[in-house]
DNA sequence: TTTCCATTTCCGCAATACGGAAAAACACGA
DNA sequence: TCGTGTTTTTCCGTATTGCGGAAATGGAAA
């Protein structure tokens, strides 16, 4: 009956939402721990705790626990926290449930070794699409997109090709949410430019992102589709744009889209109507 | 109303030597929890609970706490629970830091200790393995290979290791683009005769290269695997055929095949299907 | 040596996570 | 349609567990 006012055992200083629902504060704290350990490559314990704003112990205490679990490995040598191969493990399951990634890998690779550039396979998410494995070439000058990074929709080959083939409503609502951030001079800020961009990209089924995200690299996609016809992920070719010319381009996509569409049919799915 | 036991509440359910550090329960569970979504593909609540020994309302609560993060995601259709998006992208991170090197070091120092030859870590290219770290031992007579050097795939332990677990008509084009140069008399300059012999290579899991490369050495080796499945390197012990003889092969080929299997998990690969 | 700073351990307090139990939501069959 | 059994979700009192200040340890520089 007492003190029936505020809550004096809700959660401590920071943020209170009070929206969001129950939850564990330590675990919270892990995980955003571990976020952080992850974006860096090797911290210390006072970079963690600095970046966490948890005290040292506290912070320290959270790492030896993840540590015991090989969620994270402590670098002796420059006393350095990094993200360990239980992550890796438990993180590379996400995939399974997309067979994608096993059934692409052939066709991945017979891409990257006749056109001598970097294949990449990304899956779609909800704000973003999330590059999930690469065959890389032995071109000097490459493209490298680390697995688990994300692209914008608006400003990459496969983002574009995955755009292209949703219902216009969503690509408009995606649109609204996420922006379309100005990276290069070519990106495309506008969206009625890009609802062209799409038509053309829907036409011949296959996209190019012109150096709208990083100067100098060109990517040509295709789209990858389920059992409902719906676009999933994308295949794509990247590399310098002074490899991939114009003149290479009309060899490039077709076979681009071909190889995408071994794979649409290899996990049992199948175009849109 | 009755077992009015010591404590139910208790958090020592398990054997808990008591020597294990200071560890955060709710993160453990968490972890061990999120190890087990990891490991089935898609669990409802029920099972979940189940593999973890937690009670149902503990088990939601840190679902649902992971949810907020991404961690795990919930597929309505089903009542799934699954490894989410930034699990993956959390657990990718380790790749950075992913060196193959650096993870053999130790089974390389126990191997070549244990049984007194040379330890050697080999990683593929194109068209060689190239020798990238070496644990030597004190016999005057010994295999020495400078880091750097390259081996021919027909004609090394670790490339016939490699070139075993590789897709039959990739072996043959490397075969073809790289020959079989002759280096001793009992180098296998035959496609057929060296696809018989990978055959029983890949039927036990480690190659044997007798005196193919260089009169008088022998060599015992077992391939590395990555995430995929595919062979990535290949880690081999050598030494004088006098010592290498038949009679410790038995023992030797085992032993190695396993130490490569401990720096395959060590760096998160998984054996081919 | 002393000093300074980061890491690791300790420990008492009470805030936090726990889990039983009840309430919703759901799934079938009758 | 209702009833019955199961799973998911919410609620809440309790005391266990996690928290963080502070001290101890360790290591490198001065």
């Amino acid at each position: 009956m007492e003190h029936p006012e505020k809550r004096p055992r809700g959660r401590p200083r920071l943020s209170d939402t009070s929206k969001d629902a129950a939850s564990i504060q330590s675990l919270d704290r892990a995980i955003a721990l571990l976020a952080a350990v992850s974006e860096a490559s090797g911290m210390t314990l006072m970079q963690v705790s600095a970046a966490t704003q948890l005290p040292p112990s506290t912070a320290y205490r959270m790492l030896t626990t993840l540590q015991h679990h090989g969620m994270v490995e402590f670098e002796e040598a420059g006393q350095l926290w990094h993200v360990g191969v239980s992550a890796f493990r438990i993180g590379s399951s996400f995939l399974r449930r997309r067979k994608i990634t096993d059934r692409s890998r052939l066709v991945m690779q017979d891409l990257a070794q006749r056109f001598e550039e970097t294949a990449n396979l990304a899956v779609a998410e909800d704000d973003v699409v999330v590059f999930v494995s690469q065959v890389e070439t032995h071109a000097p000058l490459r493209a490298f997109f680390r697995p688990g990074t994300s692209g914008p929709y608006h400003a990459s080959g496969v983002g574009k090709a995955i755009l292209a083939f949703l219902a216009p409503d969503r690509v408009r609502r995606t649109l609204a949410r996420v922006g379309q951030a100005p990276f290069t001079l070519r990106t495309i800020t506008d969206v009625a430019a890009l609802e062209t961009n799409l038509q053309a990209v829907r036409a011949r089924g296959w996209a190019i992102d012109d150096e709208e995200r990083y100067l100098g690299m060109r990517c040509v996609a295709a789209p990858i589709f389920n059992e409902f016809g719906e676009p999933i992920a994308g295949l794509s070719l990247s590399g310098p744009s002074l490899r991939l010319t114009d003149e290479v381009l009309p060899v490039l996509g077709p076979a681009i889209r071909a190889a995408a569409g071994t794979i649409t049919l290899s996990i049992a799915g199948r175009p849109p109507a």
